[in-house]
RNA sequence: GGCCCCAUCGUCUAGCCUGGUCAGGACGUCUGCUUCUCAGGCAGAAAACACCGGUUCAAAUCCGGUUGGGGCUACCA
């Protein structure tokens, strides 16, 4: 049986490294019909917090890889001063004044590791390990290796960083009598500098990204292609499909610079193809912490298409995060246009006072108004006047939006319905004249 | 410093194990087409086997070394 475990501290966030960790051994479990550990090593009461312990199980929990056990180290001190008072009754390890220190034999320690096939390392490197600290709870190697051993750990998926840890823990699994686990490290996920990926280039924890507007599929979908492919030159793959092809064999050595650029590629593809009103139920919380009323959204829109799902349907191509959406609408929301200076003025410089005001007369004038009639009004008008239809299109766009990029104008004027599109229009050169 | 790990386009990677295809795909970049703008879509371009030596008829692929990068070196996990 299959048994894996993801070993997160509660002493900070979530991290994408220990995501991705995570990740390998869920996938690793799904794949052989094994079983994920979730273990909580809590043991330094000092940085260990109640509020960091949430924020990991939530983000587990948003990205989907939900665990089949849960232990916490803070709960297991018993046992670990167990098995050091046995070491110490077998005379393998030996007291420090309150402290327990592990003898280290010399040898050779050969690593078996599924991803980089054996590592050998001579313990002359290595200095006697503490057990127990002196205050009584134990030090990472020992509460690790005892949890590994009893929870009967078959293979132990970690970062790369802990390769030095391993020769520690394998004379300590041999001091106890327990069996050895395989092994299996991962490359690290690194920065632009190739350093180990830290806080100081930006977000690094999964709940910022979350809160960026990252969906938990494409999250996964990223992390999994750093140091593993699917090998058939596919990108965009779903957890389901991962697992069928997923193999430790198959995890590069090398680390892995994390692309920003990427995974928003990733992330605007699974909104793109994501439906309209899903979309719409994931973006309400953004705006509601923003303090738009979901609700207000597209009010206008003719019947049937009403609300916020027709929106987001303009945006959708344009957006690569969810929090994307609250740029492009902001003239939805807000009646009070903020305008982009340089849009402003490249297209509303000229006076065309009369043009804007001939076509609100026109849109106000109709009995219907969609995206239809607008577009058959400001044809005639522009028609009329002989001029082109780009000379009054993106002038007006600015007028209406504020800025000179966006969707089709039409669908722009549907969108805020007759009356505020009138009102823009007429509005436009106020502070000019 | 010592010990350990690693090395294919700028980035993520396929290929390496079982030497022999113009070294394939994706992100990003650039160009063209589509178009009221942007985005999207479509078509295309530039872009890599770190270096040296060995084995071999033949090396990205096997071996050794060099260089470069990273990790660890806590009574933190």
């Amino acid at each position: 049986m299959v048994r894996v475990r993801f070993a997160p501290s509660p002493t900070g966030y979530l991290h994408i490294g220990g995501a991705r960790t995570a990740l390998f051994n869920w996938m690793y479990a799904q794949a052989q019909g094994g079983r994920f550990i979730l273990r909580i090593e809590d043991t330094d009461k000092a940085r260990s917090k109640p509020e960091y312990l949430d924020e990991i199980l939530d983000s587990m929990r948003w990205l989907g890889l939900n665990w089949d056990e849960l232990y916490k180290q803070s709960e297991r001190f018993d046992l670990y001063r167990q098995y050091a008072q046995k070491l110490l009754d077998e005379g393998k390890a030996y007291k420090d004044g309150e402290a327990v220190l592990l003898k280290m034999p010399e040898k050779q320690i050969k690593i078996d590791d599924l991803i980089r096939d054996e590592i050998t390392i001579d313990t002359s490197q290595i200095k006697d390990q503490v057990l127990l600290k002196s205050d009584g709870s134990p030090a990472y190697s020992f509460a690790c290796v005892v949890d590994d051993a009893l929870m009967q750990i078959s293979c132990v998926i970690r970062g790369e960083d802990h390769i030095s840890n391993t020769p520690k823990q394998i004379v300590i699994y041999e001091a106890l009598g327990f069996n050895l686990p395989k092994f299996a490290h991962l490359p690290l996920i690194l920065d632009d500098e190739r350093a180990r990926l830290s806080k100081r280039v930006g977000a690094v924890a999964v709940s910022d990204y979350r809160r960026q507007g990252f969906l938990p599929e494409a999250m996964v979908n990223y992390l999994m292609l750093l140091g593993w492919s699917p090998g058939d030159n596919k990108e965009k793959i779903g957890l389901p499909q991962a697992v069928k092809k997923f193999s430790i064999k198959r995890i590069n050595k090398a680390g892995a610079v994390f692309s920003m650029d990427k995974l928003k590629w990733l992330n605007g593809q699974y909104i793109k193809e994501m439906d309209d009103a899903r979309l719409a139920l994931l973006v309400t919380p953004f705006l509601k912490e923003k303090g738009w009323d979901p609700k207000a959204a597209g009010k206008d829109l003719p019947a049937g298409q009403a609300g916020l799902a027709s929106i987001i349907h303009l945006f959708k191509l344009r957006m690569s995060t969810l929090a994307d959406f609250l740029d492009w609408a902001d003239f939805i929301f807000n009646d009070d246009v903020s305008y982009d200076e340089d849009a402003r003025t490249e297209h509303l410089s000229k006076n065309m006072v009369r043009e804007f005001n001939l076509l609100a007369d026109r849109l106000n004038a109709g009995a219907d108004f969609n995206a239809t009639t607008a577009e058959e009004a400001f044809r005639s008008l522009v028609k009329e006047l002989g001029i082109e239809a780009g000379a009054l299109v993106h002038p007006v766009r600015v007028a209406l939006t504020g800025r000179a990029v966006g969707p089709g104008l039409f669908d722009t004027m549907a969108v805020l319905g007759k009356d505020r599109t009138v009102n823009r229009l007429r509005c436009a050169f106020r502070e000019v004249l």
